[in-house]
DNA sequence: AAATGTGATCTAGATCACATTT
DNA sequence: AAATGTGATCTAGATCACATTT
C-alpha cells in the first residue's frame, strides 16, 4: 500500500521533486512503500540484479563492499530521501551491498517502469540524472575529505557534511541521533577505531563536540568549520608549509 | 566542421554508442567538431557557466582544483573517447578545472541541444545515464586506490587501471605513450613525487614496468595485478595480519 | 560479546635538502 | 627552469595489547 508522494515530507528532494501534482499521480502508480525492515538487512547485495531503486523513507543505510584483502570500503551513507541503486542503473547488477544500520521504510521503483515513465515526463528525467550526478558529488566530497587530510581534519569536515544533510531535510542539524557505530564511521574515514576515538577525545576535550553512543551534539560549529578547511591550529605545523 | 560520428573510430565508447545510423545522423547535427588546442589550455574551468559538453577525440584531460590549502586535487584523466562535463548536468556551472596534458582535439555539444535529443531518442538517453554512471565507477575505483592502499599498491592498480582503459579503446595495453607529469600522477594517487619516484625505481628494479618520461612499458603484468589486489609480498609484514 | 577507550610501540611515507636530468 | 631522483630525518596514525563500557 503505498501513501502518495504528494504526502510524503521527501518529495522535495525525492524523485518527485519539480513535479507537477498530475506527473505526481504517475509516480505513485510505479512505487511501492514497503513496512519496516529491521538493523541489518541487506536492502541488496553485489551480485543481486539490479531491477530496483529504493528511496530511503526512515532510516539509514550503508553502501558498502569487502575488498579481496577482506576490508570493509564503505563508500556511502544514506539518509532519508536519498535513493539507492543509481550507480547501478546501467548495469545487470548491484556493484555494492546496501546495508541498514537502523530500523528503515523505504519505498521501491521497478527501474524500467521508472525508465518509461522518464520518457514521458523531462522533468523526471533530469531529475533522475540530477540523482547521478548527486552521488557522484557525494562521492567526490568522501574523496576530498580523505586526500592529504589528518584524522581531525577528516573527523571534523565528516560531521558537518552530515550536518548539512540534515539541515537540507529541515532537521536539526546541531543535535541528532545518528545510528552510525564509531567504527563504521572510522572505515568510510580510512582511519582506525582508535584514532578515530582520540580524535572524538579531543573535540570533546575542546568542547566543540560531542558524540557518545549514537547522539551527535555540535557544540562549535566554527571551529570544526575552521579545522576541516585547512588547518586552523597553531599547533599545526609538520604539514603547514606548503599549506600557508 | 564535423566529420560525422559514424565514420569516428570511438563511436562505440562516445555519445553515438548503440545509436543507429538515422540516430547518428539526428546527433551529427548538434555536435560540433575543433580543432587541435595545445597543451595546457583550459577546456573549461571552475565556475564557467556549464553550457557544453566536450568528448575527447585525442589527447589527455586531467579534471582537477585547487583546494582551500592551495593544494592541487585531480579526480581524473580523461582518454580520447571520453566525455568532460557530464557531472555538471544538473549545475549552472562546472565544478571543477579541465586542463589539456597534451594536444587534444575534441567535439563540444550543446547540453540543451542534447537533452531535447535525448528526449526523442531513448537509446541516447540511456548512454547519457551511463556516460555518468561510469564518471561515478571510475571515481569510486579512483577512491579504492587509495584506501588502505600502500603507495606501491597504488601504482600499481593505477598503472594497470589506464592499461584497461587502453585496452578498452583497441589500443596496445602493454607499450603506450602517457603524457601526464610523474608529479600528477602522484598527485592523483594522494603520493609526493619523492615516493613515487622511488617506487617506479623499485618497479624498474624488479623487472615489472619501465616508465621513463612520458614511455610505459609494463613488463610483468601479472606481478602488478598480485601487488594491485592486496599483499602479494612476502616483505610486506606490518600490514599483512589484518589481510591474510 | 561486541563496541569503545587508552597507552606503548612501530613504520610508511612526508618533509627537507640537495643533485641530476631534460 | 622545471621535472625528476636520492639520501637523511621526522611524525601521524597504524598496530598491538589490554581495560572499560554498553
Amino acid at each position: 500500500m503505498h501513501i502518495s508522494c504528494a504526502h510524503c515530507g521527501l518529495q522535495r528532494i525525492c524523485f518527485p521533486k519539480s513535479l507537477s501534482s498530475n506527473e505526481i499521480a504517475q509516480l505513485d502508480q510505479i512505487v511501492s512503500s514497503h513496512p519496516a525492515i529491521p538493523r541489518g538487512s541487506q536492502l541488496f547485495s553485489a551480485g543481486d540484479a539490479a531491477d530496483f531503486l529504493y528511496a530511503l523513507k526512515s532510516g539509514v543505510v550503508k553502501l558498502s563492499r569487502f575488498d579481496q584483502a577482506g576490508n570493509e570500503i564503505i563508500h556511502a551513507f544514506y539518509l532519508p530521501g536519498d535513493v539507492l541503486g543509481m550507480e547501478a542503473l546501467d548495469s545487470p547488477v548491484y556493484p555494492f551491498d546496501a546495508i541498514t544500520l537502523d530500523n528503515c521504510t523505504f519505498c521501491r521503483i521497478h527501474r524500467d517502469d521508472l525508465e518509461t515513465l522518464a520518457q514521458k515526463i523531462p522533468t523526471l528525467n533530469r531529475q533522475i540524472l540530477s540523482m547521478l550526478a548527486q552521488d557522484l558529488r557525494l562521492e567526490r566530497e568522501h574523496f576530498d575529505q580523505l586526500l592529504n587530510k589528518t584524522a581531525e581534519e577528516r573527523v571534523a569536515a565528516f560531521v558537518l557534511s552530515i550536518a548539512n544533510r540534515f539541515h537540507a531535510r529541515g532537521l536539526d542539524s546541531t543535535s541528532f541521533r545518528l545510528p552510525i557505530l564509531h567504527r563504521e564511521v572510522a572505515t568510510y574515514l580510512g582511519l582506525t577505531p582508535e584514532t578515530f576515538s582520540r580524535v572524538l577525545n579531543r573535540f570533546q576535550n575542546n568542547g566543540w563536540l560531542s558524540w557518545r553512543r549514537k547522539q551527535v551534539d555540535i557544540l562549535d560549529a566554527e571551529a570544526l568549520q575552521a579545522l576541516a578547511e585547512g588547518c586552523a591550529q597553531p599547533e599545526c605545523h609538520y604539514r603547514a608549509r606548503k599549506r600557508g
